[in-house]
DNA sequence: ATTACAGTTTTCACTTGTTGCAGATTTGCA
DNA sequence: TGCAAATCTGCAACAAGTGAAAACTGTAAT
């Protein structure tokens, strides 16, 4: 019958390696070689599975780089929707930000898990890039929806948009450029929260 | 040899021509049958040429939904790059708004220019979304940058990009919930004025 | 163990977007 | 009129994506 949440029959444990192994080839083989470079067939091959099978796991070839975008959502969603009613709405901003760090650093289950050449990899491709924006974008409308949710009396959903567009505004800048001057990661983090600070001042002066 | 600008050779007219018969074939059907649905042999056949031709007036199927896309960036980025020292960032953010939207009502040259189904058909199909998500990205990157030099002593780059990302954001967010009530341009563009106001109102507290 | 069933993978055929190339056609101009 | 450059067309080829039927493989019940 049906399991209800630890699957762990060989079909599921299979499942799974199948599919890692395609995040792995497709990733591999578009550092070496580009995005656009890269077909479904050797990525397919590399993760020895037809390729008709890879549109089993993934609905497109950009598909398999987002791999994690749903659970990033959720995180951010569910940061936000109970919120401390405490919490000022920049604080809840900030917060949000970190924990979508702390959570990006933590994750380590692939080996390919090199965030920072991910992260090139959305930069370089148009593809990819386009992409990400549309992953940005929903999760920008989600965050805005839910801020003003919780800050229904202060916050009108035009308020909460702009403040949301702000941070993410600035936030993608502050990747972007740190990128293109070659830094870590890390220092990368800190410009993204000196942009965060920044961002939200006007929001703060709404109060 | 080469004309300056006025080029009315009857090569340039029959090519203007030809651009607008495959513009409106396009449009035409995407609004008819949906974009995925429309297939390019259809666009050309309804303007009369080749399949092949398509791809010597447009790059790929999406753009030519984006076909003045150029202009729309040029108009930016002229109204930020020559800004008049005397006015705040607020304000001048505020006139390329109004001056963009008083660009968009003043284009009629075709007879498919109708904003609203335009609008409507980014809104809808993802592929269109996803482009006009990059071309409004790059919009934010260009004025941004735009903005900090024209304000290098006021804003930094990431103050800017906040503030750029604020008027975006919510702009974004006012187009979207007014479609979706099925409100006229009219009034969207009320709520996109409203929206700018409260978008900026984090910059002007800067000062 | 055997077997029937459901879930997965593979194979195959087909549509569509996109590109390169070579051979017409058309246009601008002397 | 006639040549050179710009355009257009047809054709072949390749890759992404999809649908459907056949082949395969865990799962669970007998």
């Amino acid at each position: 019958m049906q399991y209800s949440s630890g699957m762990v029959g060989l079909r599921e444990r299979k499942k799974q390696r199948t599919r890692r192994a395609l995040i792995e080839s497709a990733l591999r083989l578009f550092d070496e070689k580009g995005f656009e470079e890269t077909t479904l067939a050797e990525i397919a091959a590399g993760a020895d599975v037809s390729t008709r099978t890879f549109f089993s796991y993934f609905a497109s070839k950009e598909d398999v780089v987002f791999y994690d975008t749903h659970e990033r959502m959720e995180l951010v969603r569910s940061l936000l929707v109970r919120a401390d009613p405490g919490m000022s709405p920049a604080d809840l901003l900030i917060r949000v930000v970190e924990s979508s760090l702390a959570w990006s650093s933590a994750q380590e289950e692939l080996t390919f898990e090199d965030a920072e050449l991910r992260l090139r990899l959305i930069l370089t491709e148009p593809t990819l890039q386009a992409r990400a924006l549309t992953v940005l974008f929903d999760t920008q409308l989600t965050a805005a929806q839910a801020l003003h949710e919780a800050y229904a009396d202060e916050l009108s959903l035009i308020e909460a948009s702009a403040a949301v567009g702000a941070l993410f505004g600035s936030v993608k800048l502050a990747v972007i450029a740190n990128l293109e001057s070659n830094r870590s990661l890390e220092q990368i983090w800190d410009t993204v929260r000196r942009a965060t600070d920044v961002a939200l001042a006007g929001l703060r002066s709404l109060g």
